[in-house]
DNA sequence: CGGATGCTTCGGTCTGGGCCGTAGCGTCGC
DNA sequence: GCGACGCTACGGCCCAGACCGAAGCATCCG
């Protein structure tokens, strides 16, 4: 058994307001700078970098220097699987006390954001929702599946899994359980070449300091044309 | 999103040594009291019991009164899986020095163990790759698969899936990383139903104190007739 | 009923660690 | 080179919370 300590240390480094609003921020498997995060945690850059380093030394942030800044990100999709656990629990763990926090927002991430580096949100569950009408990608109770001529249907779409990262340990298909819509979306690696497309054809495009993504028109058009979807929601 | 300062509260019940080491005793899925939490992190009973309560309080776990003892365990298998996630973490994160710590103990721990309700270990993926190669479950890419007659190809070993369970949303078949194989393991109902066959037919016991198991000669031989499995490790 | 056992509550001590102000180091632009 | 900027290292303050001893409840047993 891996000693219980490290289990506690990663708790700890997890369990700390401004540390978990810093790995919150990294989610979308972004690269931020230190001043940036502490922007987002609400405290000075002395105190978020000593928080870096700490994050950093135990290999759950992995940093870039470029120039006179440092960028941070998640050191892996495990972390981010890590804190999608912890997220979940949280949610699920809370009495369901007002349920719907719905600020403006709020409802913009609902309706389309990034999961560490694929779709969710409404969109993110249409598009699952639509592959798996296609027969492209099955869930058999909470596992992925491709069928077998999957990669290649998406190929014609123009959709490449990266196959560089194919002798990774990462899933290909992966259900993700979506917060907002409480469904699965897609994830692993085959969510992530997705999502990719989406955005290099600029059918959604980032909003700034959130993880929400802004639908496009022409980005409503091709989810018409392409996947079948009219209405997201 | 939901609110980080939640992540953090969750982060924090696990970053701690005592707690860790009581979540972590009860992740064998069994139910044990505050006195035997005590001991096991190396504690007093009113210091375990205020963490108990927290615990109880955040519903990582869930709490049984029989006379006078009060049982508890992990509240739900989300839970387990979270701390696997960590567990996971903790053991990538760490530096590979010295990485087999090889107790008398540990050698046990590494031959057969339960991993929550599931079988791990040697025994564990010995079995999963048994099942695999029957062709009875599949793993692609991460992701589990049941053939289309595999539940009844099981059913007819005699290891019947809990119906009872069918309408949760606990997935059917999930591989589960090992730690000390580093290789998947079956996980979810189907895992589960098998360790309970596994117990109840008294191919392994549980071994005091321990997540350990013992696999007794009936199992060994078990083992041989019906997983063609000769030798674990 | 009285004692033993298991657990919780309360009160008080003490340490770990989060926080910021100040200062120091490296990088960029003029 | 010089100042502005981004980040990090150090020192000191302060508080949350982990811990235990003592005491209080509840339950079981003789």
């Amino acid at each position: 058994m891996v000693n219980t300590n490290r289990i506690a240390e990663i708790g700890l480094l997890i369990g700390e307001p401004a540390r978990a609003a810093m790995l919150d921020a990294l989610m979308d498997g972004r690269a931020l700078t230190a001043g940036e995060l502490a922007g987002v945690a609400g405290i000075t850059p002395q105190t978020a970098s000593g928080h870096l380093a700490r994050l950093s030394d135990a290999n759950l942030l992995a940093v870039e220097r470029q120039g006179r800044h440092r960028y941070h990100r998640l050191a892996s999709a495990e972390v981010a699987d890590l804190i999608e656990s912890v997220a979940r629990i949280a949610a699920v763990t809370l009495p369901q006390t007002r349920r719907p926090v719905t600020g403006p927002r709020d409802a913009q991430m609902r309706l389309a954001r990034t999961c560490y580096d694929h779709l969710a949100g409404g969109l993110g569950v249409a598009v699952t929702d639509a592959l798996v009408a296609k027969g492209v990608i099955a869930f058999d109770d909470g596992a992925g599946i491709v069928a077998p001529d999957g990669l290649d249907r998406l190929a014609a779409l123009g959709i490449a899994v990266d196959d560089a990262a194919r002798r990774t340990t990462r899933p290909l298909c992966r259900p993700c359980l979506d917060w907002s819509e409480r469904r699965p979306h897609l994830a692993g690696r085959l969510g992530a070449a997705v999502c990719r497309h989406f955005l290099e054809r600029h059918w959604v495009t980032r909003i700034a300091d959130s993880r929400a993504l802004f639908i496009t028109p022409k980005g409503r058009q091709a989810l018409r044309a392409e996947f079948g979807i009219a209405e997201i929601g």
